[in-house]
DNA sequence: ATGGTTGTTGCACAA
């Protein structure tokens, strides 16, 4: 089973741009994020079409999520757990069920610019109340996949150039150290399974100011975290760079993973 | 050190 993350930066503006890449990819499930659309404004049909089921969280103008899934989603849930007042939708959930059940969980954490500020207050509140969302994954002790744009660059080898990010809220020491955190309690990040020592890269973003992709001026902010259940499945892993050069691209470029599921 | 780009929205802001 092929699990994909992709930050699609609009999803009506890049409509074409993702169904290219389904078409050419085939993923059995993609996470969405930055759709930067409300559920009904979803282009739900050129989608469907390819044969994939949807379920959104979205939002007017900003942020939304979605997963689509060439299997049947079950027990869907919208929104992270831990403030009622949190209207912005950056979390979504469901089950795929294909030999096995495998929980998804996509998310597009806040950017948190500028730091300090109430901005950077919200997202490290945010990671929080992501990590006791994500003992509660782990504690289901099924195959889970935690996925998405976490807008943290956590090693400086994620940054073609780590000290221009020095006043950024994706490399303040805080971000990373919540980050951590969140890891360390069982989660593998799948492009560091696959290649733990890497001395720079593989980037996920290019900036699309100052001819940051011409120059690989990348950074690694695109994560997908798998439960020990979940690790234990994986087959493969990739990157898929090539999307970055192709016309109308976003600035995210999808990660993916197969597993024996 | 600065400026560089894109999407959505409404004539600015978020990234």
């Amino acid at each position: 089973m092929k699990i994909a993350t992709f930050n699609i930066n609009g999803v009506r503006a890049r409509i074409e741009t993702l169904t290219g890449w389904l078409s050419q990819a085939q993923p059995d499930v993609v996470v969405l994020q930055e759709i930067k659309t409300q559920d009904e404004g979803f282009p739900r049909e050129p989608i469907s079409d390819l044969g994939y089921n949807i379920e959104t969280h979205g939002q007017k103008g900003f942020n939304g999520v979605a997963i689509l899934s060439k299997l049947p989603l079950e027990d869907v849930s919208r929104g992270l757990p831990g403030d009622d007042s949190d209207e912005q939708a950056r979390w979504i959930e469901a089950t795929v069920v294909g030999q096995r059940a495998i929980r998804i969980a996509g998310l597009y954490l806040p950017n948190g610019n500028p730091q300090p500020g109430p901005k950077f207050d919200y997202k490290l509140a945010w990671m929080e109340r992501l990590h006791r969302r994500a003992r509660a994954l782990l504690d289901s002790e099924m195959p889970v996949l935690m996925l998405g744009d976490y807008n943290v660059i956590l090693e400086p080898r994620d940054a073609a150039h780590p000290e221009r990010w020095s006043d950024d809220a994706l490399f303040q020491p805080e971000s990373r150290a919540a980050l951590r955190r969140i890891a360390f309690d069982g989660w593998a990040d799948a492009v560091r399974l696959r290649d733990p020592d890497a001395s720079r890269g593989p980037f996920t973003f290019w900036d699309y100011q100052a001819g940051a992709w011409q120059k690989d001026n990348g950074i690694r902010i695109d994560h997908i975290l798998l439960s020990p259940q979940a690790a234990d499945l994986m087959i493969d892993l990739g990157i898929d760079r090539d999307e970055r050069a192709k016309d109308k691209p976003s600035d995210h470029v999808p990660v993916w993973v197969d597993l024996d599921a």
